[in-house]
DNA sequence: AAATATTTTTAGATAACTCTAAAATATTTT
DNA sequence: AAAATATTTTAGAGTTATCTAAAAATATTT
């Protein structure tokens, strides 16, 4: 059995590893979690030991096919938590992910195959990432950041990549949410900024950084 | 702010002083808790530096103004989560305790206000426990242990004092169940068993020790 | 009231997780 | 390729929560 802190590393490794190459380096795990290196070499030592990774020392981490499903569990019981508190407990998106990260790990298999039941069997958290079933399969939907679409594209934004509270309620305040209709109306070369229509009624430009975060399939 | 160690503490502490002395025993502590006297001792040594009990050498611990509201918070997040497990995710009354010790722990004020709203307010947990509010008040009723009641009275069933799945799950084999409608219509004085007949229907022989842990109001 | 037993505390050790500082290794620059 | 820089690991230490064993204090029995 995982600490809690077990945990949280295989969370932030599978992600890493998910969102680049296979090897992930110390110092992006000490990143990711606001720990210091010294820290992590210590805990991707005791997660090679138990299987959860393999390590070689100077190159990076890999994850296991164990430790992959670990990771997906904990991703999981997280999403479903966070569809309990937008659906069932009126959060907002911007209040769910510190609560998720404390509910992501209790233990009871029980609790969250009838929260799950409870929930409707959902399919994507409130930030639009896919849930993963009990054997840590998901549907993988192509979603396209907005920064890499062409003026004149249409679509639907079906996620956001960045949790952070500040982002999402920046998106609200613009009128931005997951599953509104948009089109990209204009684009400046210079600084990748870009001016969007939304639902065929606001008009709003948003900076690369913003774009980068907001994905949308054709 | 209290670690996870300090607040099962605190709870025990609670329990303990408030059925019976106000003083609390080491070994008490000790004991409920299923960790050694000495980790005991040390650990309230730490909660007098925080002002949550009044510790003197050998004598005992008292808990403080303080440590008392820390402790009924607890208590009320262990009790809503424990209502959210049976009336919402179909949990049985001998399956939420373990379950209800994680939740517990959860720090998020919001969450919890807006769990008790999604209960609608309940008064009580699933062994008819009250459920401290915001204020850590909470309705005490004057309830009776099926012990003291003598042959003849008849009066409902509101509660249990051992949350244990193997007494729970005997009660629902014997057809004992909260809100039920009981009369004592024997007793055995010899060895304190008692004969009882539920909604007038089933007569069920119960033990002493089963007897002191079912409550009744008259 | 002395002897015995029980309870409680102290002292020292261990495990998990984190840190800083220094050493080792790898990468980049000149 | 050697020097400079960056990354990663090791060594040693601190914190929290637990334990065992021994010492100290209190309670009980004779």
């Amino acid at each position: 059995m995982l600490s809690f802190a077990e945990e949280n590393y295989l969370k932030a490794i599978f992600h890493l590893s998910d969102s680049g190459a296979t090897e992930v380096s110390t110092n992006a795990i000490s990143d990711h979690m606001s720990t210091k290196p010294a820290s992590v070499s210590d805990m991707i030592r005791k997660l090679d030991e138990k299987g959860m990774v393999t390590y070689k020392k100077y190159y990076g981490v890999n994850i296991s096919k164990k430790g992959k499903i670990m990771a997906l569990q904990v991703i999981r019981k997280h999403r479903l938590w966070e569809v309990f508190l937008v659906d069932k407990l009126k959060f907002n998106w911007d209040e769910v992910h510190e609560v998720a990260e404390q509910l992501e790990h209790i233990r009871s298999g029980l609790l969250i195959q009838r929260l799950d039941e409870f929930l409707d069997y959902p399919k994507v958290d409130p930030h639009g990432d896919p849930i993963p079933d009990e054997n840590g399969d998901m549907a993988v939907a192509k979603k396209t950041p907005l920064d890499k679409v062409e003026v004149g594209v249409k679509g639907k934004i079906v996620a956001v990549n960045d949790e952070g509270s500040s982002f999402l309620q920046y998106l609200d305040k613009i009128g931005i949410y997951l599953g509104a209709r948009l089109e990209v109306t204009g684009r400046v070369d210079f600084d990748g900024s870009m001016e969007i229509l939304i639902d065929n009624k606001q008009k709003v430009f948003i900076s690369r950084e913003v774009s980068q975060n907001i994905l949308i399939t054709d």
